[in-house]
RNA sequence: GGACAGGUGGGUGAGUGGUUAAAGCCAACAGACUGUAAAUCUGUCCCUCCUUGCGAGGUACGAAGGUUCGAAUCCUUCCCUGUCCA
């Protein structure tokens, strides 16, 4: 059975650590989640991310493997979690983000959205319910309803219409997911859209709230808005929804908001930063940004981060690194995607471990002052 | 010795009389990246100066001369490279 347990509350922030239940394994919180769009963490084996990284619940993309390999293919080769051979926990995002992104390849109707493939021009419709039913076909663990992340700014109409059809569609999507799927396995999480207005933000709380669903999202954060802003919306929608349920903010942060959203009763948070960066050579360290690729470490004998147990850091040198990069040998990619996503999941240790011994405070005093 | 072809900024390689300090690509250097259309993208990339501007000078297309108002581009000589023939 799918279900959150609630573990530690700090009296003073509004941090949490707990367990999620799924039928892949239990994923302890707060948690980071690696993103794998295309079935694949890009630059690393699932091999590693299992045994070097010990990561418990990765991200796919409904968007991307609906259009390639398809649904059908991923079911017939057993589910996404036997294709990519990840055993583990798996939360799937619904195509919502890339309403977003892909903003000149869509129209969005009342429907639905339809869209143009990027990848060759074909045209789609994706509804609340068909991307819950591709979802099941991939055999997603988590499950994410079709919403529509809006882009910064955005007047206070347009935010508003744009968000009533959000929670329109969850109430789409958690009835089809109920009356077609539900086997209490999995779960469906509704997502607070309302741009940076507080008042739609807790509006479309209340309202998703009423689904009873297993858990809930805060989406539309980092999308150009200055950084306290989004804190700030994670701040005022946190308390509105259940204490015993999982939340999770979509696509952030960077290593240093990490332990903020946490603070603010966040439980899950992904994002593309360790990894996209990695491959570009900005690496994450407790002293903050290394970008591999400068001429200051030539010659540098030291590892990237002194402290950092990963296996890039026990075993090269930066000027290694800086060498690999410049080659652009692909090897530099998975060093560098290992070492940061393991920096990610350190943090997200560190945190869920001082929330237990009741040391959250400190914890984020120490993060603060270490910025 | 002879016949062709050719020598352009760190590298390639456009440019054949005038918005050319010289395209594009690569390298180098710096920056960006937040539910991944990303092994991507942006900027800088001859020197000096400042009031930092589609600013002012100075050098520059193998070398030296020449033609011309004006030459990387045309002419002469020389040097060098490649291919072929002796």
């Amino acid at each position: 059975m799918f279900h959150f347990e609630l573990q530690a509350t700090c009296p003073e922030t509004g941090a949490r650590a707990g367990i999620l239940h799924t039928a892949h394994g239990d994923v302890e919180t707060p948690v980071f989640m690696p993103v794998g769009t295309q079935a694949t963490v890009k630059g690393i084996l699932p091999r590693d991310l299992l045994n070097d990284l010990d990561a418990r619940i990765i991200l796919g993309n409904t968007y991307h493997l609906y259009l390639r390999p398809g649904p059908g293919t991923v079911k017939q080769l057993g589910g996404l979690h036997s294709f990519m051979a990840w055993p583990r926990a798996i939360l799937t995002d619904s195509g919502g983000f890339q309403v977003f992104s892909l903003n000149s390849l869509r129209k969005i109707t009342e429907e639905g959205v339809l869209f143009h493939s990027h990848l060759n021009g074909d045209p789609h419709l994706f509804t609340p319910e068909s991307t819950i039913d591709v979802q099941m076909a991939l055999g997603s663990d988590v499950m994410m309803v079709l919403d529509e992340c809006i882009e910064h700014p955005c007047d206070h109409g347009t935010a508003c219409r744009s968000t009533q059809r959000t929670v329109r569609w969850a109430r789409k999507a958690m009835a089809h997911f109920k009356e077609r799927h539900d086997d209490g396995n999995r779960a469906v999480f509704p997502i607070v859209q309302g741009s940076m207005y507080g008042d739609l933000r807790r509006a479309c709380a209340e309202q998703l709230v009423e689904l009873d669903a297993r858990g809930y999202a805060i989406g539309g954060l980092s999308v150009g808005e200055p950084r306290p802003l989004s804190l700030e919306m994670a701040e005022i929608t946190t308390p509105l929804l259940p204490r015993d349920k999982p939340r999770y903010v979509m696509g952030v942060g960077m290593p240093e908001e990490l332990p903020e959203y946490v603070a603010r009763g966040v439980d899950m948070m992904d994002c593309v930063l360790p990894s996209r960066n990695a491959r570009n050579g900005c690496l994450f360290t407790r002293q903050g940004k290394v970008s591999i690729k400068q001429n200051q470490y030539k010659d540098d004998q030291r590892p990237v981060d002194e402290a950092c147990g990963c296996y890039t850091c026990r075993n090269f040198s930066r000027a290694y690194l800086r060498h690999l990069f410049q080659a652009g040998e692909m090897t530099f990619s998975t060093l560098a995607t290992l070492h940061n996503l393991n920096r990610y999941l350190d943090i997200m240790r560190e945190i869920r471990q001082a929330i237990l011994i009741g040391k959250y405070p400190e914890y984020l005093r120490a993060s603060r002052a270490g910025q």
